[in-house]
DNA sequence: CTTGGCGATACCTCAAAAATATCGCCAAAC
DNA sequence: GTTTGGCGATATTTTTGAGGTATCGCCAAG
């Protein structure tokens, strides 16, 4: 049985008409004569009353259309619904990505794409750096935002891009000294308590706070650790000390703090965004639109890497 | 698109293997392919992505199989349920009757029929016999069961059988002066005090009393009515005279009361069966043939009406 | 009795589904 | 390295069957 039968015999019983259901359906009436005689063979029963006064469903012929309207409901949705998916229009996206990503790209990013795109269901997860690529070369992300580019077995299948540089900045409460200044040295903090994050989160912003430091860091030795920037941003206020975060920091809104850059300035790793080579579905080509649109420092380099993936 | 092309996506994402898949269906591969890229190129977009690991839906394949496996399932269910409503498997049967019907021949049709056809949905309506004919021609019963045959406007487009022969018979209390008697007569029965169902619901029976009694039937003045069978064979039990009622009765289950033939015999109009003459509903046929079953007296009548029917 | 409308039938045409043969590609084996 | 084998795509032919035209048979209305 095809499609088209159920098409001829729905017509049929709205017509109730053989010319005009066969005119409706752009055929002639012989055509549907025998396609519905067909139907009727294969079914083994008569679906339609033939009379003066019209055609009309048998009682198995009101069962047969009642299923029939379904299926042809069901093959237009196949259709539309396989559309929107090609499009990126439906559909999932799992994302990973490092807690700091949330301070800066994230927020405009997903209220963006949640915006362009209601109906692909967005998946996220926090996690480190280290765990990002293992996860999308194993298929449970489809994309990442990390901190420096991936490594590790299996790195050569993704495809990475910075979106974002980093620096070392400092906070400060605004009632601190330095608080006037328009930058901080390092001779000044080297006088201060200072508040890092927690190595383990993100170390590399630690090996930046002490190549900033000099290998002599006694002071990062003494100083309060917080495992992440509302924490610092939260103790630099009540005047602990000096918080020393990435430069995403100035994201946080928060009244009584003051940002400063720090001298010499000290480059973190860049936040970088990676996906499987091999994935070439549409939600995520739009979320990689929507992340061009909103991160200015990818440029032309995300194009790059699209043309010449595999 | 045509059902075929949902067939043949759902086996090659069964089979991901064109090869296999296209044996499964029983075509070559070469069709298969063809078929596929029709579907795609209908779609817009592709379905399946082909690498040398296998053939695997895209986004857009997943989407777009949800709906065909639905599609399919409703197609094979539209066949399998044009197939039962067409041999009578399901269906409604809306049955008029009159309540005496209810003592003899309907308990066990009715609880057979209900065994025989559990998925039909029968629709059971006590109405008077004057009520049915109407309702039938209009399409309001499927078939009906009166006393008498039916009678008035559009009654030549009904067709209808006897059932049951009737006649007129006593009940009395165990313990009544007739009780040990073979049969009372009418005589006997004019020197009792009488209990005969109301005129209104069934005249036929009261006309024939009326008949068995002569035309000076002063007994039947002072007669006692009851609404129905039961209420005649209640008074009768507890000693307030003799009940007159349809034959029928003895159908009811009752301690105490014993059921007597009247002399002379007086019949009663037959239960008779009607349907719509135009009617080849298969659930009818089915009823017709349960009734068969269930009504000695049917025979060969039945075979008779339904072959010479229009 | 005739006419007209409707569905079925007969027959033909042609589009397209499927079969056969072959190609191009890539990975694994040698 | 070359070869081989497996797989999907393509080219070409064959065949099926959907659809078109002409016509029939039937019945009800005029």
């Amino acid at each position: 049985m095809e499609a088209r039968h159920l098409r001829y015999a729905v017509a049929l019983a709205e017509h109730g008409h053989f010319g005009r259901a066969a005119g409706e359906l752009g055929i002639a009436q012989p055509p549907l004569s025998k396609q519905i005689a067909d139907l009727e063979r294969e079914i083994g029963a008569r679906l339609f009353e033939r009379t003066r006064q019209g055609v009309f469903p048998t009682a198995a012929g009101e069962a047969f259309l009642a299923r029939a309207r379904r299926a042809l409901e069901e093959i237009a949705a196949a259709e539309v619904d396989a559309g929107r998916a090609a499009r990126g229009e439906t559909g999932r996206l799992r994302l990973g990505f490092v807690a700091s990503a949330l301070l800066d790209p994230l927020p405009g990013v997903l209220s963006r794409f949640g915006r362009e795109r209601p109906d692909v269901r967005l998946e996220l997860h926090e996690m480190a750096t280290s765990r990002s690529s293992p996860a999308l070369i194993a298929g449970e992300l489809d994309v990442a935002i990390t901190l420096g580019p991936p490594r590790g077995a299996g790195a050569e299948h993704l495809v990475s891009v910075p979106i974002g540089r980093d620096h070392v900045i400092a906070v400060m409460s605004t009632a601190h000294p330095y608080a006037g200044q328009p930058s901080v040295s390092v001779d000044q903090l080297r006088r201060q308590p200072l508040i890092v994050s927690a190595g383990e989160d993100e170390p590399a912003v630690v090996a930046g706070l002490r190549g900033l430091l000099g290998r002599d860091s006694s002071a990062l030795g003494g100083a309060s650790v917080a495992r992440d920037v509302h924490t610092i941003i939260g103790l630099a206020a009540s005047g602990v000390g000096v918080g020393l975060g990435p430069s995403r920091m100035r994201a946080v809104p928060r009244p009584g703090v003051r940002f400063c850059e720090v001298t010499p300035g000290t480059p973190l790793p860049d936040l970088v965004l990676s996906f499987a080579a091999r994935d070439h579905s549409p939600v995520l080509r739009a979320f990689l639109d929507t992340i061009r649109g909103n991160c200015p420092e990818v440029g032309s380099a995300l194009d790059d890497r699209l043309r010449s993936r595999t």
